[in-house]
DNA sequence: AACGCGGGGCT
DNA sequence: AGCCCAGCGTT
């Protein structure tokens, strides 16, 4: 706490009370770095000042503000909280970390984040930051990536958090894990904590904390057909279970194989009761690898044009609807589709 | 307790 | 290529 004023960031949530403004920042931040939040959070609380306002806005124009952010349901949950705290709670987030932790998207750490910084309720934060700052300083070897090991860690923060200035060291531990205690490279040459910390005086501080490996990624072949009559081309909103949902793609054949069987392609697209206007063989095909943390995605795009508008029974039937430019940039899109749509169509 | 969920930046 | 990031909800 000594450390933090003279090594905080100037950041726009930190000069605020507003708890909307605060969740706001706290959701965007889940997962995300700071560099990649900021934009997003400026342009949230410029187009949805209050919580009425977002609350109030289509859920398709919430995503598209969230395009490029990742973890798509913390817009979804974000949208319905805002709903939730507008009917239910007359539009005022609720003051208490119990209250908060209730609402959709709102865990552990969002709830004591929100409860601290607006309201000065002293419950101590933890996030990866705080994982690593306490793994270091006091020595715990304990898998950071097991549940269980939460309590170990929440317990060694609730007795370490002053009820003089709760928010203050929330701030403070986040902060000096960003800055001064990142994963790799810290700056223990000019640490304050060299005296105190474990994993200094150790020469443990490239092995804390400990923290069991990801499952490996696995990687998926995609085959959008990028059906277009006119000036239109037809996507598909994506569903529940699987990557990207509530996002617009096109109608896509997934295979185990980077290969996919040009009769397979056709009876796709006969499927849709589709007429093309080309020869096939002409198609231009477009690949485009996007990388997920937990996928690898190989797609190509087939750019098919046909003579007619698809029956409309089959296209609504196939989640597809037709689109003009200008509507597809308003879609949400996910970046690899986004990327895709960039490129000037052939 | 394990799993699925994005995208970007750094080493 | 691997790792991590102001985590959460579902299974």
């Amino acid at each position: 706490m000594e450390w933090y004023p003279r090594h905080r960031r100037d950041l726009p949530w930190r000069h605020t009370r507003d708890p909307y403004a605060i969740w706001l920042s706290e959701v965007i931040l889940q997962q995300t770095r700071v560099k990649q939040g900021m934009p997003y959070y400026l342009d949230f609380v410029t187009t949805y000042p209050t919580v009425h306002d977002l609350a109030a806005a289509p859920e398709d124009e919430v995503l598209r503000h969230w395009q490029g952010l990742g973890y798509y349901s913390r817009a979804r949950n974000m949208h319905h909280t805002a709903q939730q705290v507008v009917r239910e709670y007359g539009g005022v987030f609720p003051g208490a970390y119990a209250e908060l932790l209730k609402l959709r998207g709102v865990g552990q750490y969002t709830a004591a984040a929100i409860a601290s910084f607006a309201f000065g309720e002293k419950v101590a934060v933890l996030d990866g930051n705080v994982y690593r700052v306490l793994a270091r300083v006091f020595g715990i070897a304990s898998d950071i990536a097991a549940p269980a090991t939460r309590k170990e860690f929440q317990a060694l923060a609730d007795t370490l958090i002053p009820a003089t200035a709760p928010a203050e060291f929330n701030q403070a531990i986040m902060e000096f894990g960003a800055i001064q205690c990142p994963p790799r490279k810290p700056d223990c040459l000019f640490c304050p904590m060299q005296h105190q910390c474990f994993a200094f005086q150790h020469g443990m501080v490239q092995e804390l904390p400990v923290k069991s490996k990801a499952k490996a990624s696995r990687t998926r072949y995609f085959h959008y057909l990028v059906l277009r009559y006119g000036d239109t081309v037809y996507m598909k909103k994506r569903g529940p279970k699987d990557i990207w949902q509530g996002l617009y793609d096109f109608a896509l054949t997934e295979t185990d194989a980077a290969e996919l069987p040009a009769v397979a392609l056709v009876d796709a697209v006969e499927a849709l009761g589709g007429q093309l206007a080309t020869n096939r063989a002409e198609e231009p095909v477009q690949a485009l690898r996007h990388v997920l943390s937990h996928q690898k995605v190989e797609a190509r795009f087939h750019s098919l044009w046909l003579q007619q508008p698809l029956p409309v029974s089959l296209a609504q039937a196939a989640d597809l609807a037709a689109f003009t430019p200008s509507e597809t940039n308003n879609l949400p899109k996910p970046v690899l589709i986004a990327n895709f749509l960039d490129k000037p169509w052939k």
